[in-house]
DNA sequence: CCCGCGTCAAGAGCACTGCTCTCGAATTTG
DNA sequence: CAAATTCGAGAGCAGTGCTCTTGACGCGGG
């Protein structure tokens, strides 16, 4: 059925369009973009937006889900790039690939981690897509110990804790003991404090040398996991 | 000069009831607060708020600063509260305060570390609250090394790296080994990570023990520090 | 004491927002 | 070819921050 196609392929097209200038508003607007804005530059009126997202939180939604999947192919794509052997390197590559994606985007980096709109609540289809990220650099983890190219620390964890990353290690990670798990994630969890202060402008006047102080810092962290140097 | 005291003081009680009643609507509709909203709940119309504040902005940044000032008082008072020898114990007193503070006041939060306000910079009067909280965490370090119970690792930064620390130490902790201040950073940014992601959701579902794992992560910071058990 | 200055709240109005509904026009479908 | 679907435009609603004008009130100096 070509006839229908062509409709569908019009309207595909139109999709990406919205979201393309919607994307371009968001990286000067910051969140709160105006779909009369974007109806606007389009040559549109803004009820015919509706045709296509049936609201603006849809629009903002399917904007997260892309720019998620962008992250998560940046940081997959660097920790590829790289000897699986090589632990250290990996862990850098991946941390410098979420870091200068959120340099080069920095709307939608604030769009995924910065704080909550008020109204909006995520819908269950983006979680996997955020998910991509802390599975790529736990990933890291997983080969080392298959590798035998990093112990699991010698450590005993609070039951409670044990438990809940028990769960989470055997839907993502099978096999990976949950100290190592736990470190993991303080490693995710610092380097999403480390790109939302510097793109926050938490140190603005405090560190010029932005790019030496990223990489020493993943360096602590990869420290703490007992990454090989 | 009684007569015009009375004018002034009825004046800062109207400020403070307007911060007061706009605090109130963060918490419920977040970064969001409306002028009209606000000049509604107190039985007047929008323009008469600009009496007091000339702009939202203005409204916001006096929100901030209160905010700031009452996460530091939280922070440094749990860390008060500790015998001054015991630092893991500050550490974590620490540490549970801010989270502490911010599961309590999750708009504040957001409003502090969530993402900038667009049109919205930082004026400079925030900058010295905003230290407090990071300059409390940094002085269990700066203690800790004074009492002799705390060794600065054995690392040589990239000189870049010392060169911007340095500054840092100098201003805030001078005689702090630079090294140390940098793991000071790491627990610092960490926490500021961990909290985020509990407040924002992205935990929801994944750990049901929050603060037992939240414990685990501060101490597995407070090991990369050297903070004795 | 009381008049005038300064402060204050109110109201109207401007430009903007997300969103809904209706109405023709164009296009696809049977 | 006729019917059904899709689409864009326009008007309109309720809300926003903010400005300006108007009138009332309290205060201090003459």
């Amino acid at each position: 059925m070509p006839a229908s196609s062509i409709r569908a392929r019009v309207r595909a097209e139109m999709i990406d369009e919205i979201k393309a200038v919607a994307r371009r508003h968001l990286s000067t607007d910051g969140a709160n973009l105006s779909l009369r804005a974007v109806a606007r530059d389009m040559g549109m009126v803004s009820s015919a937006i509706y045709r296509y997202f049936p609201s603006r939180d849809e629009l903002l939604t399917a904007l997260i889900i892309e720019a998620y999947d962008a992250l998560g192919d940046a940081v997959a794509a660097a920790d590829a790039g790289r000897d699986r052997l090589d632990l250290r390197g990996r862990w850098h590559a991946a941390c410098r690939a979420a870091r200068d994606w959120a340099l080069a985007h920095p709307a939608e980096y604030a769009l995924l981690y910065g704080s909550p709109v008020p109204g909006y609540a995520a819908p269950d289809a983006t979680v996997e897509p955020a998910q991509r990220p802390p599975v790529t650099l736990v990933g890291i983890l997983r080969d080392g110990l298959a590798a035998g190219r990093l112990d699991p620390p010698a450590e005993d964890l609070p039951e409670p804790v044990r438990e809940d990353l028990a769960v989470i290690g055997a839907a993502l990670f099978p096999g990976l003991p949950e100290s190592l798990l736990a470190r993991g994630m303080a490693g995710w969890t610092h380097l999403f404090g480390l790109i939302s202060f510097e793109l926050f402008g938490r140190l603005n006047r405090a560190v010029p040398h932005r790019d030496e102080y990223f990489d020493h810092q993943t360096a602590l962290m990869a420290d703490l996991i007992g990454l090989p140097a």
